[in-house]
DNA sequence: TTTGTACTTGTACATCTGTACCACTCGGAG
DNA sequence: CTCCGAGTGGTACAGATGTACAAGTACAAA
């Protein structure tokens, strides 16, 4: 009668139950009781593979962060070779934010990280993850510009509760991308 | 022995408090007993002056809210006879940002809005206000655009912990308010 | 089969929380 | 002066919370 055991899988359960919670009440409100009834697993579950409510959050916010790093290994390949970097960058940006409860989980780890030092790595993670590649393709000062409107643009959809305007997102980007007059 | 009576003054006190300790711990963690402390009034003082938590922590917000406007309208004189846009808006982001404590909680709550509506109305009124005086100035799309740059620009200072690169946002605005090519 | 250990589950408890409410004091209206 | 209500300060209490823990269970190794 009782579930089959699997520890690794129940981890992870406990772990997404954190991350949508996070995404309902945020990070303040956050409580063992909440995950757990979320996870379908005994209260006595979230205390034994966290060792506590501070641990389990962090974990929740590193596996969403970790999931922002895959994300950004996808958008570096589907850029690597575009031809209309403004039209690619806004329909990854599209799809970032098509899935608003995961896109909320990460800008409140993104602001959390303006508290607390360890979590400094996952925003940073973030920033130089964009800029980078998108130094490569446009320069430092052009990559800076179009990070910000990015992270501008995902942050008033947000807290707006907007759909994004794609075309004033691909026009900024083009503003900002565009190659220095001639 | 007592205090010398000044309601409205303990009322300015305690949501001046609650600022504070928001700007602190966040919105989450934030607690009466918190706000009495740091406000340095007893308990019963708190909930005499607000009907419950979230009263007292709405009022805060409200109060950043309104500093923002206030904010807002300085801006508005500051720009409208600027020569140089970005410049000024560039000093003015530095001003901004100089009240770190401050900015924190007014993107805390920006951030809020994204889970309650009944916040949203601070988000729009921000969003709008830049939108509007910029809108009058450079044109519907660039400042979009602009106001993009800002958030995304402000948002990266606090959680990074760095300083505004002021070179780099004045080169960004540039950009993105140029008269377009004729 | 037996045994040991990693995992499970429910409960217990000290602590912190929001809020109600008491007795008290000041200051102005009559 | 007298009185009354707004403001004050301290305490009480029910509920929620983090965490510890004891008793039980399944599974792999011997």
């Amino acid at each position: 009668m009782t579930t089959t055991r699997d520890p690794e899988g129940r981890r992870l359960r406990i772990v997404r139950g954190a991350c949508e919670v996070i995404a309902e009440v945020g990070v303040g409100n956050t409580t063992h009781r909440l995950v757990a009834a979320r996870a379908g697993v005994p209260l006595g579950a979230t205390t034994y593979y966290f060792a506590s409510l501070d641990d389990l959050v962090a974990a929740a916010l590193a596996h969403a962060s970790s999931e922002t790093v895959a994300l950004l290994a996808q958008w570096v390949r589907r850029t690597r070779d575009a031809e209309d970097l403004p039209e690619v960058l806004t329909a990854l940006t599209a799809e970032y934010l098509a899935d608003r409860p995961r896109a909320l989980v990460e800008y409140e780890l993104y602001l959390a990280a303006a508290r607390s030092p360890q979590l400094r790595g996952f925003a940073v993670a973030w920033v130089e993850g964009v800029g980078d590649f998108l130094s490569a393709r446009v320069g430092a000062q052009a990559a800076a510009a179009a990070l910000a409107v990015l992270d501008g643009t995902m942050l008033q959809v947000l807290t707006l509760g907007t759909d994004l305007d794609e075309a004033q997102l691909r026009w900024s980007l083009a503003r900002v991308l565009a190659a220095p007059p001639s």
